[in-house]
Formats: C-alpha cells, sequence, structure tokens
DNA sequence: TATTGTTATACTCTATAACTATA
DNA sequence: TATAGTTATAGAGTATAACAATA
C-alpha cells in the first residue's frame, strides 16, 4: 500500500477542490483575513487526508464515527445514535444498514419495548473499528504535520473552545 | 432586525445539526481527541453564523466570495474565476447567473476573443458587496468571540500553517 | 395519541457529459 | 482540433413526509 508513508508532499493531491490563496495575480480581498475561511480550507483538507487514508469509498468519515459510538455503547438505541450524532431518524437507519450489511454491528430486538433495538458492534466490528482508529489517528497525525506538538495541542484547544 | 446583536448566547440556534460532545450518558471515545473532528464542529458552527448573518438564502458564503474576488479583479475570465475558487465551469456560469440576474456583475464580451467575457462588478454590486463584507466580518468576530485578542490571532496563524 | 424505525421522496451541491460558438 | 461558456443530467448527502408496528 503506496498510501501508508504518504504524508509529506502529498498536500497538492489530497486537496481535491479548494481554492490556494497564494495565487499570483489574483486578490483575494477580505477573504484571508477571515478566520471562516480558513476553517473551511483545512476542513476540506482534513476530509480530503481522512477519506484517502480510509481508502474505501463507503466508509465516510461520518460512518467512522457512527461505529466508534456503537462500539463505545453497546445497547443504544437508534434514537439515542441519532441524537448523540446529530443525524436524522431516517439517516441513522440508513448507516446503520451499512455496517449491518458489512456485519460490523447488529441490532437485537428489547424485550423491554419490542418498538426498537438495541445497537451492539459484532466482534467483525470491533476488528474494523480498531483497524479504522489506526487509519483516523494517521490522517489526524497527517493534518496537524505542519505544526509542532506545541502547536498542534494549542491548536487543539483553541478549536474546542470555539465549539464546546 | 433582530439578528444585530445576536452574538452571545446564540450558539445553540445558529447550531442547526452538529453534535455536542458533552453529553451526559455517551462516550465519544476516539472523537473528541482528533483535532479533524473540531474542526468541522467548527466549521459547521462558521457556516451556520454566517449564513444567519447573511441571511439571504440566495446568498451562500460560497457566492460571496465569488462576489470578493470579482470586485477585486475586474475583468477576469470565467475560466479564471474558476481557477481561483476551485468551481466547476458549470458552477461558476450558475453563480454568475445569480448575481447577474441581481443586477450585481456583468459579462463584457471581449474584443480579443470572442467566446470568453470579461466579468465585471455593477456599481450595484460593489454596494452589495460592501454591505456584504461589514456582514461577513460580523460573523467571523462572533466566531472569534470566545476566544481572546491574542488567542484568535494565533488561531488564524495555526490555521494558516495547515492550509498554506 | 405518541414513539420507534423504515421507506419513499425531495432538495441542495456538486460533478460530468454533451452541446454551441468561437479560435 | 482545442477552448470558453452553457445547458442537461446524474450522483452524493441530507432533509421531510408518510407509513407500519408498538407503546
Amino acid at each position: 500500500m503506496d498510501q501508508d508513508l504518504a504524508i509529506p508532499d502529498s498536500r497538492t493531491e489530497v486537496r481535491p477542490r479548494a481554492p490556494i490563496m497564494a495565487r499570483v495575480g489574483v486578490d483575494y480581498g477580505l477573504l484571508p483575513e477571515l478566520a471562516g475561511v480558513s476553517v473551511k480550507l483545512v476542513w476540506v483538507y482534513a476530509h480530503g487526508l481522512l477519506t484517502r487514508e480510509i481508502n474505501d469509498p463507503g466508509i465516510t468519515p461520518l460512518r467512522y464515527s457512527l461505529l466508534e459510538v456503537v462500539g463505545q455503547n453497546p445497547g443504544l438505541q437508534q434514537v439515542q445514535l441519532a441524537e448523540a450524532l446529530a443525524l436524522t431518524r431516517p439517516g441513522t437507519s440508513v448507516a446503520l444498514d451499512f455496517w449491518e450489511d458489512r456485519g460490523c454491528i447488529e441490532r437485537r430486538k428489547l424485550a423491554t419495548d419490542r418498538r426498537s433495538f438495541g445497537i451492539f458492534a459484532t466482534s467483525l466490528g470491533m476488528r474494523e473499528l480498531e483497524r479504522l482508529r489506526a487509519v483516523v489517528r494517521q490522517a489526524d497525525a497527517a493534518l496537524m504535520s505542519s505544526l509542532t506538538e506545541d502547536e498542534a495541542s494549542q491548536f487543539r484547544q483553541l478549536l474546542k473552545k470555539i465549539h464546546l
């Protein structure tokens, strides 16, 4: 697999469609001053890195997040998963179908309320989750690779100060 | 307009669908450690803030960016605009149609190459751009409102170090 | 009557393909 | 033959609406 060491010079390939804003002859006006614009560019970059590192068109970052929460919280109902990840109920259904088709999760009928299920990761699902965690950690490290350790930890703190 | 002073406590209304990750009883596992996850949450927050501040469903952040570049670079061709903003040519066409319908830009036939146009902001377009700049600056300030001045400037620097 | 989950449907973005008019 | 721009079309992703089963 040639993606394992593809951290250093791969930024241009990995950024599929994002403006560069260091282009000769184009004046971006206010845009480079806006934090929001930089946030978007970083997000596009991060999403591209992760998508490439995962290397499986079916597994989106969001679907990985779902598997992560299922693995960490065995037996949650679909409504609870939907709320935890800010998904709609139909979206949750479809995403769980995806993981169920891959044998990674199972829906177990609840004895107490036969309308709903408890969602559990299978042992295959737990192995898949472990595999994805390594991949995701690597993509996140690649995202931070232009920062020092101190800068990266500052960056994480500042991000949380904004969204928490 | 009640949105003018809606900076302080409006975060929950402004964040339409983003997980909170400080929920009791749900373990998010690896997710809170990932910078990429925080970047996405901040982006969703920023997009929501800006969309609400603009308060016009037609004017997306991307369309504002286009008007900004047109205003700063009179006479660019559509292919150049497309490249500068990493848009497809069809996407550029449609976005320019939007601003042309609003009387904000005009396509002027080039004498040198009758296939293409020079794109210019009209005087109405320049006024609209000025109006939007104020709105966008305000949304960006709101995005940074939980940070001190120093933190905000650090944050901008770190973002650029990642995406530039 | 309200809730869980599913299916059907629609809407937005964005991407590609096909077309025109020029070069 | 290649390029600028447009129009048509198709694919994700995500939203709502309608439905079936159960409470």
